[in-house]
DNA sequence: GCGTCCAGGTCTACC
DNA sequence: GGTAGACCTGGACGC
């Protein structure tokens, strides 16, 4: 089935695609050849379907496969989820007033960048942040690629990201022993169980009137999540008010802004400062402007 | 081939 | 409120 969607005025497609490491990570991909965002989610919840995403004119093209005949709801709902993943509904105006006239950043707006990526449910951003911590980019890939292998619903090699009833039905010991997840395994578990059971609303954390002192302390009651990963998970609920810094990131900025000289995060803290509720944003696009700048292939996976 | 380091950090225990 | 030390995994690096 294919249908189409509006995209606002100046939408740039590639720059959602090269706004971080999501759409290399399964159950997302991207073909850098065809210029096409596949993935696997599950179609009104229930229904394992691949949605393939193209920039067609001033339009998005999507295609959804499933195996079954999908209802209208269903489709509703994959088109739903398009918008959401793709960022097609957030309100960028203030992200460009905010970095007006500043020679560095007006490529921000000039390339439509600040629409971050991110899964159909928070669930699933939630434990893939985990999945980045302490780790290189390729174990976080292993370990994200084994929970869809194992637990996700859907054909071999096409599977959804597990919900969290799937996993939650699984041991500690399953995590450290098949998904390879290490010291991370509890808390997998314990975030699953908790968002299962419906003792953690995880998915209100987008909901714009959720107050975002309470949603930033609901985040970090859950265990494996920290400043950085709190700081990231912010950006993908809509609130840019938080850094998130990371080795690379520290790495990025000595690079960028102090010649390759180290310094300390209060030092970078005070560089965004001024960009205030948007810092966050501010931040993580300077710091990844030159995979703007370069084909696709140089830079995927990220 | 083997040991060490560390990557898109966090938690706990102890000052 | 600040800071060592421990923690899984796997790729990179030095020897």
């Amino acid at each position: 089935v294919n249908f189409t969607i509006d995209v606002p005025a100046g939408f740039r497609f590639r720059s959602v695609v090269l706004s971080h490491g999501w759409s290399s990570l399964p159950p997302f991909a991207f073909d850098t050849a065809s210029e096409t965002l596949s993935l696997n989610l599950l179609a009104g919840g229930r229904v394992p379907a691949t949605a393939a995403i193209a920039h067609r004119g001033r339009s998005l093209s999507v295609s959804v496969r499933s195996r079954g005949r999908l209802r209208e709801a269903e489709l509703g709902h994959v088109g739903a989820a398009v918008r959401s993943v793709l960022r097609l509904d957030a309100d960028l105006a203030p992200l460009y007033k905010a970095v007006a006239g500043r020679p560095g950043l007006a490529w921000i707006r000039k390339l439509a960048a600040g629409r971050l990526l991110r899964a159909p449910s928070v669930f699933e951003d939630a434990v893939k942040m985990i999945c980045t911590t302490n780790c290189s980019w390729a174990l976080t890939t292993m370990m994200v690629k084994r929970l869809c292998d194992l637990l996700g619903s859907g054909p071999a090699g096409a599977k959804a990201f597990p919900t969290p009833g799937a996993m939650a039905e699984r041991t500690e010991s399953f995590y450290r022993k098949e998904i390879r997840s290490g010291y991370r395994s509890p808390f997998l578990v314990e975030l699953a169980r908790r968002v299962a059971e419906g003792k953690l609303d995880i998915e209100r954390w987008r909901d714009p009137a959720a107050g975002v002192e309470r949603v930033r302390e609901e985040m970090r009651s859950v265990n494996g999540i920290g400043p950085y990963a709190e700081g990231n998970l912010l950006k993908l609920v809509g609130r840019y008010g938080e850094l998130g810094i990371d080795s690379w990131c520290r790495k990025q900025f000595a690079a960028l802004h102090r010649n390759g000289r180290k310094t300390g995060d209060a030092a970078i803290e005070r560089h965004y400062a001024e960009f205030g509720e948007w810092k966050g944003l501010v931040f993580w696009l300077d710091l990844t402007r030159p995979w703007y700048e370069k084909p696709y292939e140089e830079i995927l996976p990220l």
